[in-house]
RNA sequence: GCUGCUGUAGCUCAGUGGUAGAGCGCGUCCUUGGUAAGGACGAGGUCAAGGGUUCAAAUCCCUUCAGCAGCUCCA
């Protein structure tokens, strides 16, 4: 007999041999059904691993994200061998689980795997799904791992020279090689597994891609099939659901349906802003001057073009080159002016800024400042230009020139909790504008490679932990994960998917001013070198305009919306009465628009709503006779003949 | 940057070597309407750009540019 203790601090005896599955039986009928793997020791095993005396074993179920992370692992060998048997001539390299499902890279000698073949891929995993085959775990040396194996196709015949690498790994690493089986497939694989196939039900393949052997461009390009899988059947439909969302509400179509904003090959990365989407740009960036003004702020504006020179003395030049833009010379041939020389060297070179800091360094040292400035906070909604990679833009969430809501807070040490318990209440007020009132927070302490004296670092980090805690701000910690001139505090926001965003950072920098000679006169007479804080809430207004067409849909709070109001007479007869309401609420302050098109009444309804347009303003004969109008909302729907007073006085929320 | 896919009217897309298409949008006219699509007619394209193959190219090939998905990068 053997004793193992349980979560709860009980035990249970079990014969010799006895498994985790023995052990679930015993607990009772209902948790023997539900186990999918178990953690013995902490350690996750198959259910069938016997266990041993004085074992801690927790069961888990679906419940566990833990033995979701399983399931999918197991697709993954489901679907692996769904694929070999319609592609016999693939082989198989790694198959792991991702953050919301799994994949599995593929070599193919020849031909391709496309989202076609997913019907058959999966009709062919279905037929698996239905025989129940038990996952077995199978221990095997080395000597064997080739000969033993061979004859099942999931190395091919021991040739498959990726398998054959990931052994050497694991022989050189001096650990064991298990493989598991199900069915006629087998592959090499550290486990667990559920059970038996029938658990994998729920999977759905999702998309496929290129990829590398090891990430390494250089070696065999192989095919990625991804894939995804739930215990139940409403979760995978949700998660379905929730892709089927997401695409609904994409930036970039509701950017285009809303006339937002344009991009141009001839600009490829730099977006151009609609007339509408302007207004959304502006409300934003008015909103945000707003709050820095009551916030202790003073504003400024500084170059887009500074001498190379200038990135040098920031570290940029060393560090960020690759995503810089730098101005070049053209010149006409002085004795042939129809001739251009191309690429002249500058006497001094000029960079387009792609970070604010420096110039806002300079702004400090413009004078001698004193203690009794400081804390100095500098804010600007700074244009900065950045090189990106061809494959990475993305409409506005990854673009080459975007606006920072930025700011440098130049303080003394002893002044950092405060100005970052500021900045909290700050942070919080701004995305709580939004609806934004879930985020989280993760500190990230001194890494390795680090400039600062551990007084300073101390100090710092003990200054944000201490300003979190006031706060009752909850967070993360990344030990190690700061950046080398100080450490930082991440604000990741969820939208209304529950997507996360990072946007917030606030970052210490004992770096910068040290380099830019920046200094104050201290109560002592002496000079001393201040602490720079960085901070962005938004992070890029162009990048969080995006997140907030996607969190909305499209459908803006009326503060917000480009058009607040569109009057719609219900005949050209009511034209007159029409623009009489529309200069009125315009006058108000009222974002309006009026509908002077020759279409019928529900035509025209639905176009404002199509356009997301608050409120629809409809006045025909009635309206005329009463001198009212007839409002229709987005939100709330018809609401009636009110006064143009009585509609006005009622909105709510519309200016910030 | 890498791999794959794509680029045809303002938008969404059909068009596999032989006269350039549809729906929506836009314009004109009819209609004068009551809360999500009334009707008729019409304008609109260097088929991304450049090169090649061919009697003939939107269509086949090459190059470049741009977009999309993923990777990688960045944070």
């Amino acid at each position: 007999m053997v004793a193992v203790r349980l979560p709860d601090g009980s035990s249970q005896q079990l014969p010799d041999g006895a498994s985790s599955a023995d052990l679930a039986a015993k607990i009772g009928s209902r948790l023997a059904k539900e186990a999918v793997v178990a953690e013995v020791n902490g350690k996750i095993v198959d259910l069938t691993l016997p266990l041993s005396e004085g074992d801690t074993v927790r069961i888990l179920t679906k419940k566990d994200s833990e033995a979701l992370e399983v399931l999918r692992h197991s697709c993954a060998h489901l679907m692996a061998d769904a694929i070999l048997r319609i592609f016999p001539n693939a082989q198989l390299t790694i198959g792991p689980v991702v953050e919301d499902g799994f994949y599995y890279d593929i070599y193919l000698p020849e031909g391709k795997i496309t989202q076609e073949d997913f019907p058959k891929i999966e009709a062919e995993m279905a037929n698996i799904v239905k025989g129940n085959h038990p996952f077995l775990r199978c221990a095997a040396t080395f000597d064997e791992a080739n000969e033993h194996y061979a004859r099942y196709r999931a190395i091919d015949g021991g040739h498959n020279k990726f398998k054959t690498e990931i052994i050497q790994d694991i022989k050189d690493r001096g650990e064991n090689l298990t493989f598991y089986k199900h069915g006629e497939f087998i592959d090499l694989c550290r486990g667990p597994h559920v059970p038996h196939t029938g658990w994998l039900k729920n999977v759905k393949l999702t998309k496929v891609s290129g990829s590398y052997w090891r990430a390494d461009a250089a070696r065999e390009q192989l095919i990625r099939v991804y894939g995804t899988a739930f215990f139940t059947k409403e979760e995978l439909d949700d998660y379905l659901k929730f892709l089927e969302e997401a695409k609904r509400r994409d930036h970039r179509v509701l950017g285009e349906q809303l006339e937002l904003f344009m991009m141009e090959d001839v600009a490829p990365g730099f977006p151009f802003f609609l007339p509408k989407g302007a207004i959304l740009w502006n409300t934003l960036a008015d909103y945000m001057k707003g709050i820095v003004r009551r916030s202790g702020y003073v504003e400024v504006k500084t170059p887009l073009i500074m001498s190379e020179q200038l990135w040098h003395t920031s570290g940029h030049y060393d560090n960020y080159l690759e995503n810089m833009f730098f101005t070049k010379l053209k010149l006409r041939d002085e004795k042939d002016p129809s001739k251009i020389l191309d690429n002249v060297a500058e006497e001094r070179p000029m960079a387009v800024k792609p970070m604010n800091c420096p110039g806002h360094a300079l702004v400090f040292k413009h004078r001698l400042r004193s203690h009794r400035e400081l804390p100095f906070r500098i804010a600007e909604l700074g244009l900065v230009h950045r090189r990106e990679l061809s494959g990475v833009r993305h409409g506005l969430f990854r673009v080459q020139a975007f606006t920072q809501d930025d700011a440098h807070l130049f303080c003394m040490p002893s002044q950092i909790e405060e100005e970052i318990m500021r900045l909290m209440d700050f942070f919080k007020e701004m995305y709580s504008a939004f609806g934004l009132d879930d985020f989280r927070v993760e500190l990230s302490t001194r890494p390795a490679k680090s400039i600062g004296s551990d007084a300073v670092w101390n100090e710092a980090e003990r200054a944000l932990k201490m300003s979190l805690e006031a706060r009752n701000m909850a967070y993360q910690l990344n030990p190690g994960d700061g950046a080398f001139y100080g450490p930082k505090i991440d604000f990741h926001i969820r939208d209304s998917l529950k997507r996360s965003w990072q946007c917030g950072t606030i970052q210490l920098d004992f770096s910068m001013p040290e380099r830019f000679g920046c200094n104050y006169v201290g109560t002592d007479g002496a000079k001393h070198t201040p602490v720079m804080i960085h901070r962005a809430c938004f992070g890029s207004v162009e990048r969080f305009l995006g997140i907030l067409i996607e969190h909305y849909a499209g459908a803006f709070p009326l503060w917000l919306s480009p058009i607040q109001a569109v009057v719609i007479p219900v005949s050209d007869k009511f034209l007159g009465y029409a623009e009489s309401i529309y200069l009125k609420l315009s006058g108000a302050g009222l974002r309006t628009e009026i509908n002077r098109k020759d279409d019928r009444l529900g035509y025209k309804i639905r176009e404002a709503s199509l356009q997301k347009i608050p409120y629809a303003i409809v006045v025909g004969e009635k309206e005329v006779e009463s001198s009212t109008i007839n409002v229709r909302s987005r939100d709330e729907g018809e609401l009636g003949a009110m006064s143009l007073d009585a509609f006005v006085d009622g909105l709510k929320d519309w200016r910030k």
